[in-house]
DNA sequence: TTGACTGCAAATGCTTTGCACCATT
DNA sequence: AATGGTGCAAAGCATTTGCAGTCAA
């Protein structure tokens, strides 16, 4: 998903466009990497010095809330990361770098299902993620 | 694991047992549940009203370091919570209610292994959390 | 025009820490 | 006796919020 799509999909629930928006907008679009809101400010405030944290905090909160974003709250950082929401996949952290890797598994998709229903539960959400050392 | 095992544990890591702390382990040892920092606070108050909050805090800090509990941070609540560390499983949140269920799936573990293996990690750690609505 | 949005700074609220005292080993 | 542990209160810090001004629609 590109800025202009998420530009579109946020106009098409009622967010103004405003430029500080455009720029957070951008800079999630530009992200390969799951960056914190603080690397989502930084970031911004390279193409747009004004833009503050709070915008920053706003923007991601609404973001989230319409699920154009995901949040992640791996287990190694403390701190929230955000990626744009595009296809379903799962995380690999490297707990050495704290590089992520995405990976998505059909067998376990299904397995999933699976077992919420066995469970009696119709699954909504999931959160999935390795933490792994580098093999040698 | 019950109290003891876990004052045994303690011990044999180097911790001196405490009053706080064996009222701690003991309110550990008895949930049923996955209790916050708060709720562990107030449980062991009940049972000394003398604890204070940074003990608590303290305590399970050491305690998820030695690996004697599992600290979780489930999606839907804001704050950590904790288990004490028995056998491995993973948890379905009731999104509607918050009630948290345990279980576990061979299946699962392995796929989890191949997956890390196949992208060149040897998996140390896993969060599974799958959250979801009771089916009617 | 007007309701949404913004930057700023202050407030929040969980968590951590410094400190002096106390208890386990 | 020595070291680690404790309660208290203050400090930290990421996040949220009140407010007055600004801007997209």
């Amino acid at each position: 998903m590109n800025a202009s799509d998420l530009e579109q999909k946020c106009q098409a629930a009622g967010l103004k466009m405003t430029a500080p928006r455009r720029v957070i907008l951008s800079v999630l679009a530009g992200a390969t990497d799951h960056p914190s809101v603080e690397d989502v400010y930084e970031r911004a405030k390279k193409e747009d010095s004004s833009i503050s944290m709070a915008t920053v905090y706003r923007t991601l909160g609404l973001l989230d809330e319409l699920g154009l974003v995901y949040r992640h709250e791996f287990s190694d950082a403390d701190h929230a990361r955000y990626e744009v929401n595009t296809e379903h996949h799962h995380h690999l952290i490297d707990i050495d770098t704290g590089k992520v890797i995405e990976f998505q598994s059909e067998e376990i998709e299904n397995m999933k299902q699976q077992i919420a229903r066995d469970l009696g539960y119709d699954l909504v959400e999931c959160r999935l993620e390795l933490y792994g050392k580098k093999m040698k």
